[in-house]
DNA sequence: CTCGGCATGCTTACGTCGTAAACACGGCGC
DNA sequence: GCGCCGTGTTTACGACGTAAGCATGCCGAG
């Protein structure tokens, strides 16, 4: 018969079958069921290849950092350090629906620790001493965290303005939030984020 | 006979049993079952105060949001903003288990924009154009909302040297996170926290 | 005072979820 | 050629969110 032979399962492959799935339908909509279905196959073949749904989501983690594009080394280490926290961004906006995950379960294995190994290297060479180099990296980590998940789930305390107009709340009550009413129409996002960026690596460089 | 008289269920009452149950038990273990026996109800008759789950958690950010200690105004622009945000991280301390909810479901109350004007009016106040005043308002919000979560869920991206100890990993393959070994065993956090709030608004007070 | 409606809470029920347990099967090593 | 092991299936259980309908007591109108 001329049956398509299916290809094997395997982590991975569930994994990435994961990513596409939540990308597509939402976070909330993965289910083993669902998934498996995705996969032409039932929810507890799954089990097979991953002990329980926690561990799937620690392993889509795992698939966004893999897909991370880790700038070269010899471009000087505050570009290569933008570079790096702009790719991270990135993976929010490629993936709007896992970011979340990524925030809120931080990855505990060896390419996870390889980045941090990458990032403090680029950083001591560039003259900092160790523990500024780690205050930097959290500084800098929780920053772009926080942009790209406010960016995706809208801005926490963000005026209702962005999303309903500002210019619909009284100006009376609500001067300065209305002030804003055009600005908020079409933020350059992009220039948002290197405003902060901008700020933390001026602060950095001053200690160096 | 001597059954102690039930205080009637209301919407408050209900949000904040949901807070003291999440504080208590995590976010994985609310359910309406069980939020409603914690009030001595059946879990269907809360739906006559909130119209579902997902409503009940909304109410519990607005719970925690009106928990912010908001400083008063006759500081000076850059510590009312430096207690702003040191009172927000302070929420994460009081409920770890709740403070995700707010970074991921922004509020979108009055509460909530009342916030919002405030803090930019202090910003414009301080003599900050409309837009920089804005751009300032996200970039420390993202810092701080991104540094709480990370304190609370463990760094993203952190070696697993704090949680495993940085000595156990190969000094030859990651030296610069083993020579944080040290530093990692105990961070002080409230240092941290500063140094990156230190250098947002260091920066902010150059663009004035 | 009575009556009727409405707000509040309860009961029952449905479909979905994660996953434990037992089973079927096919290929590989002895 | 036989048994074992890794892969996938079936069935089943308890918990979940919530729709629908029912019970009950309070409050205002007559």
């Amino acid at each position: 018969m001329a049956v398509v032979k299916r290809r094997p399962l395997s982590r991975q492959r569930i994994l990435e079958a994961a990513v596409r799935f939540v990308d597509r339908e939402g976070l909330e909509a993965l289910s083993m069921r669902k998934l498996g279905s995705e996969l032409g196959v039932e929810a507890m073949s799954l089990y097979n290849h991953v002990p329980n749904k926690d561990a799937l989501l620690d392993g889509m983690v795992e698939v966004l950092l893999g897909e991370l594009e880790v700038p070269p080394e010899d471009e000087g280490w505050e570009r290569r350090v933008r570079e790096a926290y702009r790719a991270f961004r990135r993976l929010a906006h490629e993936h709007p629906n896992v970011f979340p995950l990524l925030v809120v379960r931080p990855p505990d294995t060896m390419d996870g620790i390889w980045l941090v190994e990458e990032f403090l290297k680029t950083l001591r060479e560039a003259g900092f001493d160790p523990q500024t180099a780690l205050y930097a990296f959290r500084a800098l980590s929780s920053y772009a965290s926080g942009y790209a998940i406010a960016e995706i789930r809208g801005f926490a305390m963000e005026p209702a303005g962005a999303r309903a107009g500002a210019g619909t709340l009284s100006e009376d009550d609500f001067p300065h939030i209305h002030e804003l009413d055009a600005p908020l129409r079409d933020v350059d996002h992009d220039a948002e984020f290197e405003f902060g960026l901008d700020l933390i690596l001026a602060g950095l460089k001053e200690r160096l």
